[in-house]
DNA sequence: AAGGATGCTATACACACGTATAGTCGCCCG
DNA sequence: CGGGCGACTATACGTGTGTATAGCATCCTT
């Protein structure tokens, strides 16, 4: 059913990869070891090196083979023009569960931004036909970045998430709780409209404060405050 | 102004652990070598062994160090009656911002529980006086625990947050724009409750035909990765 | 002033890990 | 048939790192 993986896969190379993505995501990259991988995946470890150079070469493997993946569920999102049906985001989530632990580490140290940046270029597109009362204060772009991240937080986080819900983050019990917290929490704000309107004046203010008259430090690619 | 270090500092002991708690933040535990902090609290690499015992000693040293300031803010926040001032908040968040990489990093790598946990109490608190119309559908714990994690979120992701964003996230540019992001999507519904209400029903249905009655799914300590 | 504890350094050890090299087996193409 | 080539293994090397130990200096105590 769910054969999302390349056709020449169970090769000894896709096994290393597998077993990689698994070793990477429980372990983190530095204490994942070449041996641990290649016992796991049944070879020997100077294979490893011979398909991927190097363990860096590895991770760049790993990366691009879920940049590809994810790439692929997101076209299938797109694609699907009922919104109200979440089949296809169930289906997705199931079927990159076995890499959140991945993806989790991966972003944490710093690496696979183009993966990140495929999962933003989805949130934008779902944050772009959100209905709001009254216009946004940052770029789309800047709030599709913070609410990926913030997204991702959970798996992330696993450890603590799963201590403070009282089950597994990846139990059955634990998915249940979790998706209806994240219903919960994404339909309702954390901040009344009238409170954020006196703090983002109190911000602004202080703002203008700090940054007197024309400041020029930090040329960001484009420093467009306003709006999309 | 900002002596919010115990009064026996500048001792090597403390130089050793700030220095830990840099290359902790900026490197990560493993990366992180016990010379190089060393070096930089201008000691002698066995000092460090001999304050701290091994390298762990050391990082559940920064720990509790950490716990115990971010107790004494959270604290003076509890004590600031006035919710509409801002300024305590402001204040821890500049006060911590120099550790803010070791937490983001200790947190993703699964450590400083406890840390964690101090900050799920404050945003239980937080939660807890806030009106909604309709109510919560999963356990006061259980949303500032995912609140929790989604505000850690963006520490986490640094890179791809500041990327994401155009300007470096610590910069006054980059903290501005990102405060001004939060203020914003904290204000504002990301799904409607309509959605969520729709969302929440179909998953409940599939819940329960899931989890027919009682499940207490086998976790498995490794997950087959292959296919499913 | 003697003695010991404590802060601190220098040196060495043990080991795990990434990497490099040489070699073997099997398959495909000519 | 055979020669080359790619998949794969065995083994070894170098090094970075946590840790252990021994020794020195300084200060406090009695």
């Amino acid at each position: 059913m769910t054969t999302e993986r390349d056709p020449e896969d169970l090769t000894a190379r896709a096994r290393i990869r597998d077993a990689a993505l698994f070793h990477f995501g429980e372990h983190g990259f530095e204490r994942a070891t070449i041996r641990g991988i290649a016992e796991t995946a049944g070879v020997s470890p100077g294979l490893v090196r011979h398909h991927f150079g190097s363990k860096q070469g590895l991770r760049e493997a790993c990366d691009e083979y879920l940049v590809a993946l994810v790439h692929r569920f997101n076209d299938r999102v797109r694609a699907d023009t009922s919104h109200t049906d979440m089949s296809y985001i169930q289906q997705s989530r199931a079927a990159l569960r076995p890499y959140q632990r991945y993806m989790a580490r991966a972003l944490s140290e710093g690496a696979a931004a183009s993966l990140f940046d495929e999962v933003v270029n989805l949130t934008e597109e779902w944050l772009a036909d959100l209905k709001r009362p009254d216009p946004p204060v940052v770029p789309l772009r800047v709030r599709a970045t913070i609410a990926t991240a913030m997204a991702m937080a959970v798996p992330i986080l696993y450890e603590h998430v799963s201590r403070g819900l009282g089950v597994d983050m990846f139990s059955p019990e634990g998915d249940l709780l979790l998706s209806r917290a994240l219903l919960d929490i994404y339909s309702h704000p954390l901040i009344s409209p009238e409170e954020a309107a006196v703090l983002l004046d109190a911000l602004d203010r202080t703002a203008h404060r700090a940054t007197p008259a024309g400041r020029e430090a930090a040329p960001g690619p484009d420093e467009e405050l306003h709006d999309e």
